[in-house]
RNA sequence: GGCAUCGUGGCCGAGUGGCUAGGCAGAGCUCUGCAAAAGCUUGUACAGCGGUUCGAAUCCGCUCGAUGCCUCCA
């Protein structure tokens, strides 16, 4: 059993609730991956790092989470149910490539932009399309249910049958009649019963590469159902913990709500987690009004957004800066903030390293610090408030290394092993690597900046300055080598 | 248009009835050959208008604005 206060914001009840696992000490979680057909995009990015921050700090914790996180690579269509074309044929078409080259490409994309971000892999990451006879099955479980009819070999749920019974809209806090005086009216002919009524299984047409076999047509199965067949697999009929951005809340959410309801007669998740919204200066993020960024272009610096790169860490830490359940903007001016304040907090923990205890302890209560720390985490993951006590311990870190306040070994040790546990582990956040192409843009300007001073020694005939710099850098092993084009130099 | 969430100082962003959030930027000082780093001091903010209360950024109402969903998006 795992003492702590955990409370968590569940979006069911839209209350802070005590965090109470169904099996004590385990953790379901279940996490709506991405839709493989494009680049991930850095709001999809902010709800990863979100729910890897969730996760990093219930593993530390104690609890043996079960992470699976899906990918979705058939299913989601584009527009509306009924007339949509599936995303990833869609790209496929327009690639005049196999749907599963479009799959295999994103899904690599995706896998090295969070490794970037230094997230942590689920434990499971299943695939829509190699859950087709789950899907299958969890349909026919639907029907017997009564809560799905067959038009024309596609099947559909039947909203407004299950909502006799049940709540549909429960989680987004919606209710049937509003949905109904909301509804667009389709223009092309729809098999659905009801606008609100949704795919489980779609008939394919002839063009339609991706389909599957089934007893009702050749097809593939509807969005929203991949998510139910395979949390309900890997983490049972009712676990705890289901995440997704905020945007999925309606219908996605809802649909699963509805689809395990019908089938179990029980809810099937306990604590819903909803990760909110990035915008870009203020507005949006949308590819067709251009206010849009690719991670790796943020760390390329390759963009017309921002005018120097910014790392992944430090986009990470940034992100943290904010709690989850809200909305986060990005800016230039929020990002060199940031990007100043990750280096601080970094820089604190090799300083760290430095300091010798003394035998006098110094003006820190390390252990209410370490209550503070856990306070804000306990408190649906306030990283930003646990960002704000590490500060404490940094400035306290900076205070005895510059102006020799005594720090005895207890606060030390405490403050060297925690310190890393939060940074490193719960946050997530790696000290910067430097990539190779860095490092040889300082060296060579370095190098420059030593030919410079050994050039402008020559020129006042100050030989024995200019001597012992290309003697010295010999010595290191870079050789200098005058030319008519000036001094270039070698690395042996 | 409907529903939902939110609106905090120059920028970002915690805080939910009375008590310093924190980071970045700015100003002054200490240290320093100069600078950087670090430390100290400094800002008295809570969209607007009403209401509840001894007391509200925090609760209630309205207005305005932003974002999301309702129609593809985490």
């Amino acid at each position: 059993m795992i003492e702590n206060s955990l409370v968590v914001l569940n979006s069911l009840s839209g209350k802070k609730e005590a965090f109470e696992p169904h099996n004590p000490g385990y953790v379901g979680m279940y996490v709506c991956g991405p839709t493989v057909y494009s680049n991930v995009h850095l709001g999809n990015c902010r709800t990863f790092i979100s729910f890897d921050l969730i996760y990093r700090y219930l593993k530390h914790l104690g609890y043996k989470v079960r992470y699976v996180r899906n990918i979705t690579d058939a299913g989601h269509l584009e527009n509306d149910e009924d007339v949509g074309e599936d995303r990833i044929a869609k790209k496929a078409r327009i690639e005049k490539i196999e749907p599963m080259e479009v799959v295999q490409f994103y899904t690599v994309d995706f896998h090295q932009t969070l490794e970037k971000f230094n997230t942590l892999p689920p434990g499971i990451e299943p695939t829509a399309t190699g859950h087709i006879i789950e899907q299958i099955e969890l349909i026919k479980e639907i029907r017997e249910a009564g809560f799905a009819y067959e038009v024309n070999g596609s099947v559909y749920f039947n909203v407004l049958k299950y909502n006799q019974s049940h709540h549909y809209g429960k989680l987004s806090g919606r209710n049937i009649e509003e949905l109904i005086h909301n509804t667009r009216t389709l223009d092309g002919q729809s098999d659905k019963r009801n606008p609100q009524d949704f795919a489980l299984w779609k008939k394919a047409e002839p063009q339609h590469i991706m389909r599957w076999p089934s007893p009702w047509s050749d097809g593939f199965p509807g969005w929203h159902l991949e998510c139910t067949a395979m949390s309900t697999k890997y983490l049972g009929a009712s676990f705890d913990i289901h995440g997704g951005g905020m945007d999925l809340k309606f219908p996605h959410h809802e649909c699963e709500i509805a689809q395990a309801q019908a089938i179990h007669n029980h809810p099937p998740v306990k604590y819903w987690l909803h990760a909110n919204m990035l915008t870009l200066n203020g507005k949006k993020m949308a590819k067709s009004t251009g206010n849009n960024i690719l991670p790796m272009d943020i760390f390329t610096g390759n963009n017309d957004k921002f005018k120097k790169p910014y790392s992944p860490q430090v986009i990470r830490f940034f992100m943290l800066q904010a709690h989850y359940t809200s909305i986060l903007d990005i800016s230039e001016d929020a990002l060199d903030a940031s990007e100043k304040g990750y280096q601080r907090l970094i820089e604190a923990l090799g300083k760290l390293a430095k300091v010798s205890p003394s035998k006098k302890a110094g003006d820190f209560d390390t252990d209410q610090w370490l209550k503070k720390c856990y306070a804000a985490m306990d408190d649906d993951f306030n990283s930003p408030l646990l960002i704000a006590q590490l500060f404490e311990a940094v400035k306290f870190i900076n205070l005895v290394l510059h102006k020799d306040h005594p720090i005895d070994k207890s606060q030390w040790e405490t403050l060297t092993k925690m310190l890393s546990v939060f940074i490193l582990d719960v946050l997530g956040i790696a000290p910067e690597e430097k990539s190779g192409d860095a490092t040889e843009n300082t060296l060579n300007r370095t190098i420059g900046l030593l030919i410079e001073l050994r050039n402008n020694a020559r020129t006042n005939k100050d030989f024995s300055t200019s001597d012992r710099i290309r003697d010295q850098l010999l010595e290191f092993g870079i050789q200098l080598k005058d030319g008519k084009e000036g001094t270039q130099f070698t690395l042996n």
